[in-house]
DNA sequence: GCCAACGTTGGC
DNA sequence: GCCAACGTTGGC
């Protein structure tokens, strides 16, 4: 089983949301390389839920892959912002997952104390100037950030 | 609001 | 196919 980061304002869409929704389309990836590893999840396979540009931006939670990936719908609708016009119908562009919420952190575990993870020093997350939404984690990875989020 | 980083675009 | 310009992301 892999295990995966997802990127996402709360602002827009936060962990909260998540679970108020119960289920969640990931649409608005337009970048290859996620949407590549969006390809890669499989069902039951879990996930970090990532605040970006939040005070502090960190980890929010668990969530898991509950639907694999098929073509995010946005992309053929002109009344979204995610709308692409090189994408056909018939040879969509642009995928979604479906997620849904396993686990808010008890605690959040902000970037700054991932930062100062040794397990994590390798990870893009922490890396300068990642701007990867969807994100690969290698499973100590995934273990040391929930088992921060636990922590009282 | 600023700036660094990086992906994409478009001219050649 | 190269590469400069541009737009977006994301932390601060």
């Amino acid at each position: 089983m892999a295990h995966w980061l997802f990127k996402s304002e709360p602002d827009v869409f936060g962990y909260d949301h998540l679970v108020a929704a119960k289920r969640e389309g990931w649409d608005g990836v337009r970048n290859y390389q996620a949407r590549n590893f969006m390809r890669l999840m499989q069902v039951g396979e879990q996930a970090i839920f990532y605040h970006s540009m939040a005070k502090p931006a960190g980890a929010a939670g668990i969530c898991e892959i509950v639907k694999a990936a098929e073509p995010d719908p946005t992309q053929f609708d002109p009344a979204t912002k995610y709308f692409d016009p090189k994408s056909k119908p018939e040879d969509p562009l642009w995928a979604w997952v479906t997620v849904g919420p396993v686990e808010k952190f008890r605690h959040f575990v902000s970037l700054d104390e991932l930062r100062a993870m040794p397990a994590l020093a390798e990870s893009r997350l922490v890396a300068r100037g990642n701007r990867l939404s969807v994100l690969p984690l290698t499973e100590p990875e995934f273990d040391t950030i929930v088992a921060a989020g636990r922590h009282p």
